[in-house]
Order: structure tokens, then sequence, then C-alpha cells
DNA sequence: CCCTTGTAAACTATTATAGTGTTTTAGTTC
DNA sequence: GAACTAAAACACTATAATAGTTTACAAGGG
């Protein structure tokens, strides 16, 4: 069942967020979705390889999400704006992948750490390059090294994602103005004038 | 010296507060202040001595605070709605004294949670019941049996500094809101009509 | 020099934890 | 209701982590 691999999965994502891989235990996620840890070890071969699948899963949704809300656009500038708007906004509203692209070590195991971490980065800037080659294709967009300026732009966004933590929700409209200063910057950056 | 003691024990603070008594280890706490643990143990018998006193000198700092702010005031109804103010304030500022007085059995071991979590719980309530029993012999409060009504109006505005778990500070004015009619409910409950 | 004070690190006894069997229970099909 | 299935509950082990102790050593201060 897909399903109870979900909730356990489910779990194990609020109690890594909360605690980290070292302070999360194997029976505390057994009583917390009522599931034998026998089950849990059907599931998965091992702690790290449950953390992995989750990590995998987030990655996923995140992709998912940030594309669906770009589908139909054609304009490769509408589409990069988008792309920017919607990965904010995803970032900001689930603290569990921030700080899994901050690479936030308490999340992993030492073993994990650098294997995982760069698992959406890479995706994520291909996109984005991608975007900047049809842009420059188009003639829309400036002669930029694609992959570079992808980086560059993924970092950008990235660190604004970040600025959230710590602060109170006041801010809300410090974060759609700091999100429209971010298009803007890329925007010129980009764009042939 | 007592500035070590506080020094550790306000990482013993705010570990408690991340991870619990039982997730937060000796070893954490003496590299997180940079003091050996031989030294720790010097100032503290064991774990539970050491969150132990940590519980005292979070009540004492809130009783403090508490009565200075009530000093000099000298009307007993005066002095219970600065009471109230403070207390509420103060609660909503450290999240950890709530924590402490909700009895979050995750602060505590085992052992401590019956034996400590009413500190601060019955000294308030002292004095609240003399105030109110200063009321009274004022002829201004009505003729109400003082540490019930004392027990009562504590259990109160302790469920009000509770509510803000989960909300956003966007609600600040409706946290005044609340006060207020708090302050009026408790105030028409024992005045003289 | 000695004495204090504290650190760093090694060490032990105890406990907790990851991971595996084994037994029970609950639900399902025949 | 018997026979079967899947998962929970429980028990177990080997290993790792942790509370608490001890030892060796370093820095300063008289």
């Amino acid at each position: 069942m897909d399903d109870v691999r979900n909730r356990i999965l489910d779990n194990v994502k609020e109690r890594l967020d909360r605690f980290g891989f070292k302070k999360t235990t194997m029976d505390e996620i057994s009583k917390d979705c009522k599931i034998s840890k026998k089950t849990i070890y059907e599931h998965f071969k091992d702690k790290e390889d449950m953390v992995t699948c989750l990590f995998v899963r987030e990655c996923h949704k995140a992709m998912e999400i940030i594309f669906s809300h770009m589908g139909e656009i054609e304009d490769p500038l509408e589409k990069l704006i988008q792309l920017i708007r919607t990965s904010v906004w995803y970032f900001r509203e689930d603290i569990f992948i921030t700080r899994l692209l901050k690479n936030d070590e308490a999340l992993y195991s030492a073993f994990l750490s650098r294997k995982y971490h760069a698992l959406i980065d890479q995706e994520i800037i291909s996109i984005i390059a991608a975007i900047i080659r049809e842009g420059k294709e188009q003639g829309k967009f400036r002669d930029v090294d694609e992959r570079v300026v992808a980086y560059a732009g993924f970092k950008l966004f990235q660190a604004f994602s970040y600025m959230r933590t710590g602060e109170f929700d006041e801010e809300k409209d410090r974060q759609e103005y700091y999100t429209n200063v971010l298009i803007d910057f890329v925007i010129n950056a980009i764009v042939k004038k």
C-alpha cells in the first residue's frame, strides 16, 4: 500500500523537522502512526533509506507543484516570473523543503548529507536554464551563459526564501515586495533592452 | 561563579525548549556553552537537579517581573488589573515558562513532573488571594472565597496565555482585546456593584 | 613553587535504539 | 466456523549513546 508508506513518511517528516535525524527514533515513528516497527521495516530497508525516500518524495512534490503552476504559459519571461513566484511561495510554505535545500545537517545522518541535498537544486537549475535558452532563441533575452545565470538566479531566490526564518508574518507584504524586487532584478539582468 | 551557573542554565533552557528533557544530553549542553562536563557536575548534582534549578530560576524571574510591575499601586482593583496584564504579557513573551505552567511533560523527566510544576501556580494564586482579601477588607470587593476565586482567576488567564500557541502575530490587537475581556470578566465577578 | 580552577578526554555502567524474530490479534475468504 | 492473511504487539539482541566519574593536564595567581 502506497498509502501506508506515505503515512509513515508524513510522520517522519514531522519528527525530522522538529528533532532532526539523530533525535528521531524508529519507535517514535511507529507509535506516531500506529504502525508496528516490523511493518515499517517492510516498507523501508533501514532508517537512512526511510529518510532518503522522504527526501525524494518531497523533492518530487515540490517539482510537480512548481511545474503545474507554470504549465500553460508560453512566453519565457512570463514563465520565469511564474517560476520565481511559485518557488518562493512554496519554499516559504514548506519549511522542510527549505531546510532540505539549505542542506540543514540536522535533518540527515552524516552519510546522507552530501548525497541527496542537491536533488532539486540541479533540477530547478536545469529548468531555469532551459527557459533562459528559450528566451535567448526567441531573441528576447541577452546572450548570457544560461547555466551560470540559472545557477545564480536559483541561489538568489533560495536566499530570498530563507529570509523567512525567525520573522513574523506581519511581513507578508514585505515578502511580496522582496519577491518583486527579485523578479525585477533577474529580469533586468537577462532581458534585452 | 553564579555567572557560569546562569550561562549553563541559559543553554539548558534553550535545549529543553527545543528538544525536551530526554532528547537533551549533557554532552550537548557542555558543548553549547563551552564548559566541560566536569564543571557542570560541579554546579549541579545531576541532570534532574540541573533542570530543577532552571525551573526555580525561571519561576523566580517570572515572579520578580510580575511583582515589579505591581509595586507602587495601592488600589487592590488596579493591582489586580496590572497583575493580569503583566502575567498575560510575560507568559506570552516567555514560551518556556508557559510550557512549564502548562505542565508540558516533554520538559521534564517523569520524576520531576509532579514535583515542581505547581511552583509558581501556588505563589501567584497566593498573591491574587491576598489582593482579593485586601479588596474585601476595604469593602470594594464582594465577599467571595478568595482562595477559590484566586485559583479560578489564575486558571483563566493561564488559559488566555496559552491561546497564543499556533497563532500568528497579526493577532496582536486581538490579544489585547481578549485580555481586556478577561479583566472585565474578573472584575465584574468580584467588585461590589 | 603550589594551589586553584577548569578543560579535554578516556572510561564505565547503564540505558536506549536499530533491527529481527516470534506470538497475537483482527479481519477476510471459503 | 475453519483456514488464511496481514499487520500489530511483544520480546529479544547486538550495538551505540549517554549519564556520570576519573584521570591527566594546562593556565593562571599568590
